[in-house]
DNA sequence: GTAAAATTAAAACAAACGTTTAAATTACAC
DNA sequence: GTGTAATTTAAACGTTTGTTTTAATTTTAC
């Protein structure tokens, strides 16, 4: 609650975006209900009540937040899904192609923020663990569909393997991803600075790794 | 806030006691921020005060329940790495033998309490997503140590492979397991009832299979 | 330039929180 | 049974929270 980080939100910047900038910081470290208004008003150097002019609610600030980062990642899932059965002309997808349009996004997006890569990693795990059900709630939507689309992907690559295993393994998958995300702290911690935790390119590769070789050893039908 | 499970605390029990077990299901569900000692008090029949009678503060029961849940699995952990090491009589280790005395303790756990089997896993996760700090140091206390066990252990069973490797995909099976725990509830939303996400044997048999061939594939030099 | 609209600022509100206090009750040793 | 400690109860305290209100200020349009 105390960090004093100025959130290097210059003025210059309208209102409603340093709002949304400093909105985004705190829920990485401190989760909705950590997050005051109080704080995020000194932090973005604005009133108290803006947040209320801008968003109608605290809840409706961290939602419209919240959706500004995870709405490119799901469009680029699925740009990323659309080009690889372009590139593979009607033959079915790879597993790890799959779960690569799943992971990447992820990466890319860390990358592009550069001065929150730290904490932006713990920004999307949140949106997952959060108690909050209207994080809840809004999660359903974003990714319902979207899971749909990766299984008839997956149907199509694995035509003979039950259903019930395609949906264990994809959650399996989704579930490291975000796991090595929300944790990505306790690897320094624990490692003793033996890993570079920074570098989001390799993050990114051992985890799609990681997922595929996990995913075909689970759809096995022996093991 | 408003769920009004009795949460089956008969009054026979010890007011400690009961307070622990009510602890632990708000706690699952709702986070740290979110359990209130009003809600305690009520759905554990007790007063307001008691918590501060029994524990000293919030913070200090909450604690006291995640510790208890903690230590023996955490015991279970290394003894199912001595079995396994006395088994293998000086032969190194499974990397399936290392990572199944990991993960099998939690499932354990959650067979063992039949009547919080949805929530229990939540609880574990939230022990390593939750924001407050005195959380993450009980954390850093309890699984520091035992990491560097794991490690000695995958040391010896993969002597060639780079530290650093080792680390990362302990890391990445680490999070897989948790990540499915925290996760469980969207495997029965996105599967529609398709999986018997109640099954915890299967789902433990699921993760080992998943976290051991995730962690061989990426120890190789290639890929 | 001026009126209207949009935005920012300051102050106060009611509700909920963890905590404390002090009295009432129970449990237990002798 | 009596007295002492342990426990439970009820009430209040001081903070902090999101929200609302009202006024001041800035921006925009004509």
């Amino acid at each position: 609650m105390q960090d004093t980080n100025p959130t290097f939100s210059s003025k210059s910047e309208k209102t409603k975006n340093r709002l949304l900038k400093t909105t985004e910081s705190i829920f990485a470290t401190h989760g909705f209900g950590g997050l005051t208004l109080r704080e995020v008003a000194l932090r973005s150097q604005t009133n108290l009540a803006s947040a209320h002019y801008h968003f109608g609610s605290k809840e409706a600030m961290v939602l419209e937040m919240l959706q500004a980062r995870v709405r490119p990642i799901n469009q680029r899932r699925m740009h990323y899904l659309a080009e690889a059965r372009r590139k593979s002309a009607g033959k079915p997808l790879s597993t790890k192609d799959i779960l690569r349009a799943l992971i990447l996004p992820i990466g890319e997006e860390i990358a592009k923020c550069a001065h929150t890569r730290e904490t932006i990693a713990q920004l999307f795990a949140r949106t997952f663990t959060e108690p909050a059900k209207f994080i809840q709630t809004m999660h359903s939507k974003f990714f319902g569909e979207l899971c749909e689309k990766f299984m008839d992907e997956l149907r199509r690559t694995h035509p003979k393997v039950e259903e019930k295993d395609l949906y264990w393994n994809l959650h399996l998958s989704v579930s490291s991803m975000l796991g090595a995300l929300a944790q990505h702290r306790r690897l320094k911690d624990f490692s003793k600075g033996r890993c570079d935790q920074d570098d989001t390119q390799d993050m990114i590769e051992r985890l799609i790794t990681f997922a595929t070789h996990g995913f075909e050893a689970g759809i096995l039908p022996s093991n």
